[in-house]
DNA sequence: GTGATCCTTCGCTTCGCACCGAACCATCCC
DNA sequence: GGGATGGTTCGGTGCGAAGCGAAGGATCAC
């Protein structure tokens, strides 16, 4: 038998003001300090330890404690996209009014953002092309994987990624994620991560003002060409 | 700029035990009057026709005027695919904690079901393998369409479809749609509604005790072997 | 027409919960 | 040690919403 009041619960764990601007705090995948999200929900400290309680209770962040702070992240991509497609549905009116003019409006997001923590958007979508166009990784409806090749070509470029991809590892080494404006899948799972934490380390992107955007430095457009054959202008 | 406001919204929509449990009965795709809600929502006809006022503002259902009736169904695949994967958070604890075992532990959900208003579960892979299979439809990330063979079997089996498929239409011909258990896709857009209604009136199909579960009838099992050549013994 | 059925609107009560002030732990810095 | 900072716990207040009873359309059956 099915559970409507698991339902109900996690559902009024999103339903608060409060709480969904936190949510969407943590879209980018990053780490936010209890503090920090009593900002972005514009409550005091202790009222936002009660939503966070909330929140970890319905498993849908994690929290964890360093130091005298306790950062708290979103308990998994299953969240970030359960959360997008709760965006589109609110955000772009229904299925049956307007069946087009999906995704973000904001053309920046559209272009270039973070989801959870890897890549998507037009240069998320463009990256997975070019890897399946390489050969690098495969995919197949909702299962992918990274190939001998795609690994040696990780090498090259300087992405690390766990020697032994163990199958049905807690967490698979490659797994598409169906991208919220291209509606085409993008590259998640631990290669994805991977991909993304390289972009910023060499700066080949950076955010558009401590928002999930993102822009493609010079270097990186020169860089994303180089590696995989990407063009990034236009 | 995103929007915290209308994902709370939404949300808020479905976090509330009686309008949850009014959802989960309207899983099926089916319409039902807003006493039978009611009824499965274990409140007064007046509270559930607030609750239904709710979420049709919410973009979450809609409601349709037939006589003295009023009859509530999903507003589309979308609600549906957002509530699925709503439960698998609640239901089957964190990812982090249990990775594995996703979907329904029902085993008879899992074999065979209906997803709004089109055949999910390892029935719903196995026709939509075949199909693709015999290039009748293809399937591609986020993008399905029926070929010009496909429109020629589903005549010759006898199932309806527009004559005119404008892409672009209001709603698609043919879709993906992830199954929940399987993690595949299956296909759903008028093709797939049209497959369902066509099993449950030629009786390949009947509901198990009034659920989202389907059995295959003997006379199912040869239809669909003689037709899409599917074994769905084992 | 009269009665019955289905649904909605109105008024009211009650309960939950979001919110904050104050006080209380935990940790870091000096 | 003492002070400062980050979080949490504890009461208490107030708003909002879920719930039902009663009354009012709307539609069907006769």
């Amino acid at each position: 038998m099915v559970t409507p009041n698991q339902l109900a619960e996690v559902a009024a764990a999103i339903g608060e003001p409060a709480r969904a601007a936190m949510l969407v705090a943590l879209m980018d995948g990053r780490a936010l300090t209890a503090g920090e999200l009593a900002e972005v929900a514009a409550v005091t400290p202790q009222t936002a330890s009660g939503h966070l309680a909330k929140m970890v209770a319905a498993h849908l962040i994690v929290g964890e404690k360093q130091g005298r702070h306790r950062y708290h992240r979103l308990a998994g991509a299953d969240v970030a996209v359960l959360i997008e497609s709760m965006m589109r549905i609110g955000g772009g009116g229904p299925a049956l009014r307007k069946p087009l003019r999906v995704g973000p409006r904001d053309a920046a997001l559209r272009a270039a953002r973070t989801c959870y923590d890897h890549l998507a958007g037009q240069l998320g979508v463009r990256i997975s092309d070019a890897l399946v166009a390489m050969g690098a990784v495969e995919i197949e409806g909702d299962n992918g994987l990274v190939t001998r090749r795609g690994l040696e070509l990780m090498a090259e470029v300087g992405i690390a990624l766990p020697v032994h991809p163990r199958p049905r590892a807690p967490r698979p080494l490659c797994r598409p994620c169906l991208d919220w404006s291209e509606r085409r899948p993008h590259i998640a799972g631990q290669l994805g991560a991977a991909l993304c934490a390289h972009a910023f380390e060499r700066a080949w992107v950076r955010r558009i003002g401590g928002s999930r955007a993102l822009e493609v430095t010079p270097h990186g457009k020169t860089a994303l060409r180089e590696a995989f054959g990407i063009r990034t202008d236009g």
